[in-house]
RNA sequence: GGCUGGGUAGCUCAGUGGUAGAGCAAGCGGCUCAUAAUCGCUAGGUCACAGGUUCGAAUCCUGUCCCAGCUACCA
């Protein structure tokens, strides 16, 4: 047997500064469905979220709630991890920016940088709040009275100089056109590729990867002669500065694959498969992260995939201060969290930003999956309970079941739309499957057949066997299709069909998904039949549906 | 400002030269196995606006208006 191959997936890591929206948990919500789709496809699969925690606001946030800063995180990171175990998340690792492997990942990177004569000594100028450290242009409101910070309008802002280490980006701009060239996948959306080689042929600064005026952050792990800045008992050198919060992130992805401690698990699982990423952070993730990644001699990921927001109606960015996020928590709590995942992923392209309400999410939630998919199957096992005295019919052979050719089209187009990552279009070919078997009850009338069998006619008998059988079989297929969206309703789906539900919770173990997806893989196996319960109940649109106070409408 | 993409049915969107499409929502009808579910039918659009090319334009060209993204150190 060949060795099963690897998947690698990340996702960004989140700054923790507060509770997350759904907006914010979206992009997991995309990755996790990918991991599990790897995982029970029987790829050695391997799958990072996490947290990003040194970013100067967190500590300054912390400071203003006269909080410890390490306590403050903590307590926000719990809510993340919360609000993902909520949404049935399955990460194998999640990583945070203040594990102490991810600081010795974060200070092996930079002496390799500097190492390869990447890394020099310069000095950073631009404005400086006395409250917020530095802070870019593009943040502050030029006035008559000068440049002023919106957050602290009445303090005046000092332009300031600070010592920092710079890395060579500027020298990585062919280096990382050609890469571009060999791996025109490599970023996609295409017109997220596109935006970035504009960038790229507009020629590259260098970018500082030090800061010296606040300590929340890894030690930089080199004094200005290049020594280690290490004190004599062994504690970093505070006046070395912190590692750049954005250097330290980045670097998560290869710290959760086993950098530089593991180079067993780091040969195995680097370079990535696959970073999921949002569309604000793309040029970190396929400009600086390569360049990082070259200096260091590390091989870049495969390929990043740049998704879209949600927006609120009137194509707002939704954001807790602006009051038009979507709670995780109320989204779970209406729709359930198979639900949740489903109307998120559903009515979100993967590729874009698209506007979503709490009704868009109601509507997509009763259409889809209580009226169409949730349904089926309860109609499907109660028929077949009814009809056939709970014994579980076989489907008919794939060469003389009309569902079973459909399905061969189905099948590969959602496949094909999954591993291409636009999760919405891979929903949208499944459900067209949903649809054709609800148009088979409606042309065979198995209630019509039962008539008719009841009444001596074995034909009819026959038929209503073969029938039922292709229902059972399409829910079936449905339902484990389905189930990297799905993950805790696929096994009661496969219950009431009277099949064991072969994979555990987070997708690992059982047999290669694409052989359990073949039509009648199980049809000679006698079985019977659950009890039918309603998998998805509908929500009223008026009393049950009601938008919990806050939320878009 | 520059570059890129977009403005199509009430909603979300597909449709790159040949008589406007899907899903949802709405109305009507059928069926009864089912979560008042399902199946069928109907209605609904001067395809942002104005010119142009063409036998013919949502689709190509020009201009205008509007929206979004990118245009480097908040992350």
């Amino acid at each position: 047997m060949p060795d099963r191959s690897s998947y690698y997936l990340t996702t960004a890591i989140a700054y923790p500064n507060n509770k997350p929206g759904l907006h914010t948990l979206y992009e997991v919500i995309g990755a996790d469905v990918i991991a599990r789709w790897h995982r029970m496809k029987g790829d050695a699969t391997r799958f990072l979220t996490g947290t990003d925690e040194h970013s100067v606001n967190i500590a300054q946030r912390a400071q203003e709630l006269g909080r410890d800063t390490r306590e403050f995180v903590d307590e926000m990171v719990d809510l993340f991890r919360e609000a993902e175990d909520g949404l049935l998340i399955s990460p194998d690792r999640f990583i945070r920016t203040t594990d102490p492997d991810h600081r010795r990942a974060s200070q092996e990177m930079v002496r390799r940088a500097y190492a390869n004569g990447d890394v020099y000594l310069g000095k950073y100028e631009g404005w400086y709040c006395p409250n917020e450290g530095f802070k870019a242009p593009s943040d502050l409101h030029e006035t008559a009275d000068g440049m002023r910070c919106p957050n602290h309008p009445n303090i005046d802002l000092q332009w300031l100089t600070e010592r920092n280490w710079f890395f060579r980006l500027s020298a990585y701009r062919d280096r990382l056109l050609a890469h571009y060239e060999a791996h025109p996948d490599w970023v996609q959306p295409e017109y997220r590729k596109n935006e970035m080689l504009a960038f790229l042929r507009q020629g590259l600064e260098d970018i500082s990867i030090s800061r010296e005026t606040f300590h929340w952050g890894i030690p930089f792990p080199i004094r200005d002669d290049g020594s280690p800045a290490t004190l004599e008992d062994g504690s970093p050198d505070p006046a070395a500065g912190v590692i750049y919060v954005w250097f330290d992130a980045l670097i998560n992805y290869i710290t959760g694959a086993g950098f530089p401690d593991d180079p067993v698990a780091f040969a195995k699982w680097w370079p990535a498969d696959l970073h999921v990423i949002g569309k604000d952070i793309n040029r970190f993730h396929t400009i600086i992260w390569p360049a990082m990644l070259m200096s260091a001699g590390i091989e870049p990921p495969k390929k990043v995939w740049v998704h879209g927001w949600l927006l609120a109606a009137g194509g707002d960015r939704m954001s807790k201060s602006r009051g038009n996020m979507l709670d995780p928590g109320d989204v779970v709590a209406a729709f359930g969290a198979d639900g949740a995942r489903y109307v998120a992923l559903r009515e979100v392209a993967f590729d874009k930003d698209t506007e979503v309400s709490w009704d868009s999410f109601v509507r997509r939630y009763n259409a889809d999956l209580a009226n169409d998919f949730g349904n089926l199957v309860n109609r499907t096992v109660t028929m077949a309970s009814r009809y056939l005295g709970g014994v579980r019919p076989a489907a008919r052979s794939a060469e003389a079941s009309e569902l079973a050719t459909t399905w061969g089209v189905t099948l590969p187009a959602y496949a094909r739309s999954l591993e291409g990552c636009l999760l919405h279009d891979a929903l949208a070919s499944l459900w067209g499957f949903v649809g054709d078997a609800n148009r088979l009850v409606e042309a065979e009338q198995p209630w019509a057949l039962a008539k008719a069998a009841n009444g001596g006619d074995e034909a009819a008998a026959a038929r209503l066997r073969d029938v039922l059988g292709d229902l059972v079989e399409a829910c079936r297929l449905i339902g484990l299709a389905a189930a990297p969206y799905l993950p805790s309703i696929a096994p009661r789906v496969l219950e009431q069909l009277g099949y064991s539900y072969p994979y555990a919770t987070d997708g690992n173990g059982g047999p290669a998904l694409l052989e359990e997806l073949e039509w009648g893989r199980h049809a000679g196996v006698p079985g019977s039949l659950g009890t039918a319960a309603p998998l998805f109940p509908r929500l009223e649109t008026e009393a049950a549906a009601a938008a919990p106070a806050g939320s878009p409408s």
